[in-house]
DNA sequence: CGAAGGGTTGAAGTCAGTCAAATAATGTGG
DNA sequence: CCACATTATTTGACTGACTTCAACCCTTCG
């Protein structure tokens, strides 16, 4: 059968796409067979321990690459030292602007990553070839748009409890392995304190104290200080402040 | 010459869009003259007040915009009534999201404001003919990101002095209409001390306390409460952290 | 003139930051 | 597997930046 596609001129995704996490919902979905053929020989899956730079800020990016699983948080740094994570991307997010090829925020792995990567000169090809490639980007890039705009409500006008709860919040949603059936969740969290901290623009002595205070009110439940138990989401999106 | 153009097919840009302040560098500059000329038969230009809304929250779209002039803000409310500002947006920029009906903030103008308008069903059927439109709407994006992004840090990590300076930075560096020749500047502020506040993530007390230790500082001069000064850029800049 | 809104200033209170120390988790070499 | 070093997290006491509450000033407008 692959025999025969290939004798007609089409082609089949490759095997290592087809079982691929990020094959649909990520960048990928908007590319034909044939498109994915060509984009699979040049790319290669890479491992990125946590800690590690994916692309740093104002460096100029050799590649582009596709979230497979894991954690990558962008962040900004201030000449003496201060830091804001401004965003986080799970799989199946891609990571890169094309045609631009500085960057303005650095990306490293919050947890252990996998990432797929493809060289620069491939994927601007496709975007100019594939319109609804561009399309994917565009809307990727909406999303990010509106996760900055509402974690700016948060950075700006909620108190340290609101963040905290709603950093917890916004990984039980994200990290969320179906296995949320219902009201409840379980998760690991993928950053540090001190992540979080940056994340929310506290420091990491308030993030544990309004961890336990959350704790101490039984909205979570902290085991072995990364393992997270809500037993009631409803009750964490409450002290999140939202609604 | 004019008649010469229609019998051959071509078409000049109409005369009102060569005269506009967003022809350039706005979303119309992407458009070919034949489109501008389509485009242009159903737009309509419309004077907003200060303080009406062009958008609401969760509201469903009815047409979008161009900013001619003036300056609209975008924000977001919590249920409680706490507000944040989450962009500000200057002439040329394009005000909606093409094939999306809600909108996730609120765009009010911040000053006496004017726009052009399109309807809806124009705008997705050009985005959808010209490439190049859909390109100018997707760089659009990734500058409000940036920007976004840049403000998340303000938010999280700099102390109200500042923010302040930040905030005076910015209008600094958007009004600017050319006056700027080298290092000082003069502008009127297009945003209330509650606006600002709402901006900052602080309180109209903490804005007015920040702006007078300023102006102590000499770092800026006021008159008539809007009307500012500032003799040295790179003063302000430094004060704002930027470096 | 008096009312109303926007802005400034002052005094007191509070939330989160800072500094410091204790405790828990993780890793390393023996 | 243990003793130790190292790092991450928690907890406590204190400080300080920003908020809150309140009064006041100034301009505008009926």
């Amino acid at each position: 059968m692959d025999a025969h596609k290939k004798q007609t001129g089409e082609s089949e995704a490759p095997a290592v796409c087809k079982a691929c996490e990020a094959r649909h919902g990520g960048i990928c979905a908007a590319l034909s067979a044939s498109q994915l053929v060509e984009l699979n020989k040049h790319s290669t899956r890479r491992k990125v321990e946590a800690g590690n730079e994916v692309i740093g800020q104002g460096e100029s990016v050799g590649s582009y690459s596709n979230i497979l699983n894991g954690v990558v948080k962008l962040s900004k740094m201030m000449a003496d030292g201060r830091q804001q994570i401004v965003g986080l991307q799970f799989a199946p997010d891609f990571l890169g602007r094309p045609f631009l090829s500085e960057s303005s925020v650095t990306a490293e792995a919050a947890t252990e990553t996998e990432i797929c990567c493809f060289p620069r000169p491939i994927v601007e090809r496709m975007v100019g070839e594939a319109r609804e490639l561009e399309r994917k980007l565009h809307s990727q890039s909406l999303k990010e748009l509106d996760e900055a705009r509402d974690w700016m409500l948060t950075l700006g006008r909620k108190t340290a409890q609101e963040k905290v709860a709603s950093f917890l919040y916004l990984i039980a949603t994200h990290i969320d392995p179906e296995k949320s059936g219902g009201n409840s969740t379980t998760f690991d969290l993928p950053l540090s304190r001190a992540d979080i901290a940056d994340f929310l623009g506290l420091t990491i002595e308030t993030v544990s104290r309004q961890m336990t205070k959350l704790r101490k009110e039984n909205i979570i439940v902290i085991e072995n200080n990364r393992h997270v138990i809500v037993p009631d989401k409803r009750r964490l999106r409450y002290a999140a402040g939202n609604d």
